[in-house]
DNA sequence: ACGCAGCTTGCACCAAGTGCAAACTTGCAC
DNA sequence: GTGCAAGTTTGCACTTGGTGCAAGCTGCGT
């Protein structure tokens, strides 16, 4: 490691300016914006330039941040997943790698953001949608797979490395989906022990095994 | 099993009327169409009506049978998991679901579906066709769950279930994965050797744990 | 205060996707 | 085979999505 730079994973976080902050503040508008108009109608009864309009930009500037009003609405889940991704690396290098998973995924606590996670997951039935979410389950796969790649024995079989990553997404994945489907988006004290519950009992089966 | 058919996957055979064959040239022509444009160019260099034009059709009609050329190329990708399905239907009910699942996926052996499917997973580096390709996999996973519903214990947990079948999705697909970066679209006796290989490996560690 | 770099915006443009109604095919009954 | 009903294809018109470009605005260092 460096003592004079950053060394870890925060990319801009050292003295904020204020271009960026204002760049941060019109993505989060943006998003926001487009979220608010999934919640009170479907996707295609509304348009580009409402969402642009709601968040008090141009059109052309809504497009400068995302290409297109799904990929806005995946960014909330893609957030999620990359703080998943940074309390993973947290871990220390020597712990066992679905150890870590499941304690990087328990970290993640701010009801505020699973409650938003929560909703998409409501708002995932269109297709449309749907698909970007998907996407940004596979690009927080990638990632793992990177990390976990030096956490496994060198002489690790990659097909072993991905099959377990798949395995840890696709089931958590599944986790959340029935979460969801039983708290529906009311982000309590009890319904964050189930979730946490649920993803530990699912890390437990890709330890041990699914033998019913 | 029944031995008077040929017992296996076919739903709609039974007189496949004039106008059905049609239909179904048309969609062929139209998927293959646009697989060829995408063999020789990058997605975005060439338009919908390129794709109907080869394909002898018109615009409009392209978008009769599918809503964009990414869909149309998630149709091999489609087809080729309904098969699988349908393979894992007609597994007895009383089997264990993992080793259904294991015979299953190695039943389907066309070596021309399965060229297809390395070739896809050779293209869907454009997140644009890869979003498609996910989803394909996503609605395999709903109709896996309703198979597997039928063959757990009655009493089965609904988180056990949902786990379940998506590490067996997910780890799949990332067998398919290493099995294409290993092999690329060869698709030789001895590559598919390989591959039952590595969906049989997969599943058993589904089974027994991934325990390094 | 000045200038540079980065962001936003309007404009123009092409391509995606859809509704509609007219033409054409196939299946079926007589 | 004639003719009709139902299913399919096509052209047309129209809205929206998405991008390149050039001009204007804003934050930042000197």
């Amino acid at each position: 490691m460096n003592s004079t730079a950053p060394p870890t994973q925060q990319l801009p976080d050292p003295q904020p300016s204020r271009r960026e902050l204002n760049k941060a503040a019109t993505r989060d508008a943006i998003a926001n914006a487009a979220l608010d108009f999934l919640r009170r109608s479907e996707l295609n009864t509304f348009t580009v330039d409402d969402v642009a309009a709601a968040a008090g930009v141009s059109r052309r500037t809504f497009f400068n941040y995302f290409s297109s009003v799904e990929a806005a609405v995946a960014s909330f889940t893609q957030n999620y997943l990359d703080q998943v991704i940074v309390e993973l690396e947290a871990r220390p290098a020597d712990e066992p790698v679905l150890e870590s998973a499941q304690i990087a995924l328990s970290a993640v606590g701010s009801a505020r953001n699973l409650a938003i996670l929560a909703e998409t997951f409501a708002l995932t039935q269109d297709p449309q949608l749907g698909r970007f979410q998907l996407q940004a389950w596979e690009e927080c796969s990638l990632k793992i797979t990177d990390v976990a790649r030096h956490r496994l024995p060198p002489d690790t079989d990659e097909l072993y490395l991905y099959a377990l990553v798949g395995a840890v997404t696709g089931s958590c994945r599944a986790a959340f989906q029935v979460w969801f489907r039983k708290h529906g988006t009311a982000v309590t004290d009890e319904s964050l022990a189930d979730l946490r519950g649920f993803l530990d009992s699912t890390i437990s089966h890709i330890r041990t095994g699914f033998t019913h």
